[in-house]
DNA sequence: TACTATTGTGAGCAATAGCTCAGCTCTCTG
DNA sequence: CAGAGAGCTGAGCTATTGCTCACAATAGTA
């Protein structure tokens, strides 16, 4: 078997600027064909054909399909757009307030192209490697918040671990969901209640 | 463009007991089939494989590979497994109780195959006619959560119709996270926080 | 301008998918 | 037991996919 190394590694660096204008119209088409048509369907062709350059070329930077949704992925962890939490305000105040400010990070973390993430989430057959990377950012993320509900006074909480797992992935899918469907309920009216929820979770008994 | 019906209806029905055997057999061996590798990679002669009937036979029964998936569909819902809050208890009692029998209905409804549910909710492409008719249920679901919140003495939230849909979610989704992943926290644990954090919501201020 | 390295092209190959069909076997009925 | 229809078979057709490769065009350098 090929080492993961291989199989994701682009065969070309590009030198001139012209090329990595190909290549980021590339990633480009393929975030869009992949949100569109999703993983499966979302064929090497039509990505070239999207991008306006020929299936050699895609076929120069990116060594199979794989390599391509990866390369979105590990745009996206270097973007930040996982690791946002890093920044998050752990100051004493309101429990309310820092509520707040997780679940406002999770809505900006869905502004960029949902429909993709989810394809990447769900649909894509990772390797290992891959799996790793998000698995770990999604590790850290769970640290953090329980980093910070230990800090504060006013939480009261079975089980520290637990708990930020529940609200980490609470906040997390119902955003997720709340941004890919048509917005049937307002997003401050979502962020309300969840907020609401959350904390009076947190609070604990009385 | 052909009609939905045409493209999932069966070219052939059973008429003999066997014919039913193998149709029942195919059924079962595409469940494992698409847990196991997923909906694309779930090849229609990998099924037929699986089961140990021809490719040939599979055809008869199932017009294409989407009536496949279409029929397992049917099969869950017909057999209740999206409605048994049919049968929730919405007699008064105490908020907590109806509410862990919120959750306890999602575990129940989970214990199936909850691999092969997750490909069928998130991996296929499916006809509008199904699309509807799984809306349909999520929306009577919803609807008899809300009912269920409306007629409790203790519920004080700001609006009924977002509070049954962020419950119901919530609650679906981290049991079928709970299930599908390999269990990291206790069942029972889960579902206590779930039910404290819900309920605690639900009971609004003070 | 001439030479080289980089970048881009797209017809088409190999693999594999979904699916068909001509003909077989089995079951039922009289 | 014979005939008919229901059920079953699997080689292989057709379409499509991921991907290659021989070549053409462009950019950099002298």
């Amino acid at each position: 078997m090929p080492s993961a190394d291989r199989r994701l590694q682009p065969r070309r660096t590009p030198r001139q600027v012209r090329a990595e204008l190909t290549r980021e119209r590339i990633l480009a088409a393929a975030a869009h064909v992949f949100a569109e048509h999703g993983y499966a369907a979302g064929t090497t062709n039509r990505i070239a054909e999207r991008a306006r350059v020929s299936i050699g070329s895609l076929y120069q930077y990116f060594p199979n399909k794989d390599a391509i949704l990866a390369a979105l992925l590990i745009r996206h962890i270097d973007r930040g757009v996982w690791t946002r939490a890093d920044e998050l305000d752990l100051s004493p105040g309101t429990l309310e307030a820092a509520v707040r400010a997780l679940v406002r990070d999770a809505i900006d973390n869905h502004g960029d192209d949902p429909q993709l993430l989810r394809i990447m989430i769900e649909e894509a057959s990772f390797s290992q490697e891959l799996l790793d990377t998000i698995d770990q950012h999604g590790k850290l993320r769970v640290g953090q918040v329980r980093d910070l509900l230990a800090r504060h006074p006013d939480v009261h909480v079975r089980d520290l671990g637990t708990a930020a797992e529940l609200i980490t992935f609470t906040v997390e899918t119902n955003i997720h969901k709340l941004m890919a469907a048509p917005r049937a309920i307002p997003v401050e009216t979502v962020e309300n209640e969840l907020v609401d929820m959350i904390t009076r979770y947190l609070r604990g008994p009385r």
